[in-house]
DNA sequence: TTTTCGTAAGAACGATCGTTCGTATCATTG
DNA sequence: CAATGATACGAACGATCGTTCTTACGAAAA
């Protein structure tokens, strides 16, 4: 269906990929890994069944795919938005977590799905995901041992805070839903504003926000 | 197999009950709802395939069943260390803490199935399981409510606060093992220590916790 | 004793599962 | 042109699923 140059250009070739890939993130979503099935995903690709397996040789690939492609682009984006934030440990901080909550914000589903379906991935892509997963908390480990050692926060427990940091995100994906009281930057800035509660740090007056008042 | 006074007396004559809830829970919360087959019920169990059926009429009876044990559970132990707790907000939420904390670690696969199997419930039983986490909740945003009122926590966001501190003790469930760094003790202090600086309290010097120094 | 009823297990039901096979289409390659 | 290989689909495979049926045993009730 695509006039392309021949074999080496992947540009827009994938269409057909993309679009399964998306289907099986809404029926893995919906019903969770084992309760969709490859019937749904194909419905839901506009496809059949058994061109599925043209594309992905298995169900559990399709998951592999899904977790992977969602925990390098979080691991991605924090990652760059350290790298231009400033040298405090606190300003690091606040990019690393406004990265977070948007990706969470932006891709609901994935980030459901990678917390509660990583499970069932086995193998090397299980072992790649969890890699993947560890970098981001070492993210934040490292900005957090950063501020303690620079005397921004005090925490007594470093890891475990950085652990209830990225907990405190991941959560978000369990409760948000679009259209609610706090637009996507609130939300950041106030789990900015609780991971440094977290960490005993000094805490700005509270902005705008929530509340009675406006 | 039991001897005992009819019909009245119901101790112990739930043997085989308890057997083959206690199967149903390891098996999802080792493979997942829908992952777990009720032949693997039966062969945790120790009994037939059909004989689970002279027990509970069907597989999701069995999810609500577990689901609903374990809430309610949680829910009693918490109110009941709130009630026998001291006046003010912050020795509530202490003991509010260490009782959840407490939980999760005693019932650490009932709090994984509860957390990440509850939407495979339907009708009236999700409703039930619902409620009762709702009534936990509610139990630490009165709690919240009232330390902001006396001035005891100076978060500008009390629900939002609340809600974080369940999510962070719910989530002990998904790392914590048996055996690790910190007592069961430890952790609910730490954690009680994690909320009250997610309410902006004053904190009291660190006990003595991990890190290098003991 | 006879009846009843909770408990138990084996066999089988229809449905659905993930996956494979055979085949057809069609643009590109030779 | 013929050959190729990616793409596509229907049909069907064997396996497993949740559930039901049928029957049997044994203790309590009549």
């Amino acid at each position: 269906m695509n006039s392309r140059s021949p074999g080496l250009v992947r540009d827009g070739s994938r269409a057909n990929e993309v679009a399964i890939l998306r289907a099986a993130l809404e029926a893995f979503g919906a019903k969770g890994f084992h309760g969709a099935s490859m019937r749904d995903v194909a419905r839901g690709a506009g496809t059949s069944l058994s061109n599925l397996y043209n594309y992905f040789p298995a169900k559990s690939q399709l998951l592999a795919e899904l977790l992977r492609l969602a925990n390098d682009e979080l691991l991605a984006r924090i990652t760059e938005a350290v790298s231009g934030a400033g040298e405090r440990a606190a300003d690091r901080l606040r990019a690393a977590i406004a990265a977070h909550v948007a990706f969470v914000v932006d891709h609901q589903v994935e980030s459901l799905v990678a917390l509660s379906e990583v499970r069932y991935l086995a193998g090397v892509a299980r072992e790649g995901v969890v890699a993947a997963r560890d970098s981001t908390q070492n993210i934040y480990e490292r900005i957090v041992a950063d501020g303690v050692r620079d005397g921004e926060f005090r925490t007594p427990y470093p890891d475990d805070a950085a652990r209830n940091i990225v907990s405190l995100c991941s959560a978000i994906a369990t409760w948000y839903r679009p259209g609610g009281r706090l637009s996507k930057q609130d939300l950041g800035e106030q789990h900015a504003r609780y991971a440094l509660a977290l960490l005993e740090a000094e805490l700005p007056p509270a902005r705008s926000g929530k509340g009675a008042g406006r």
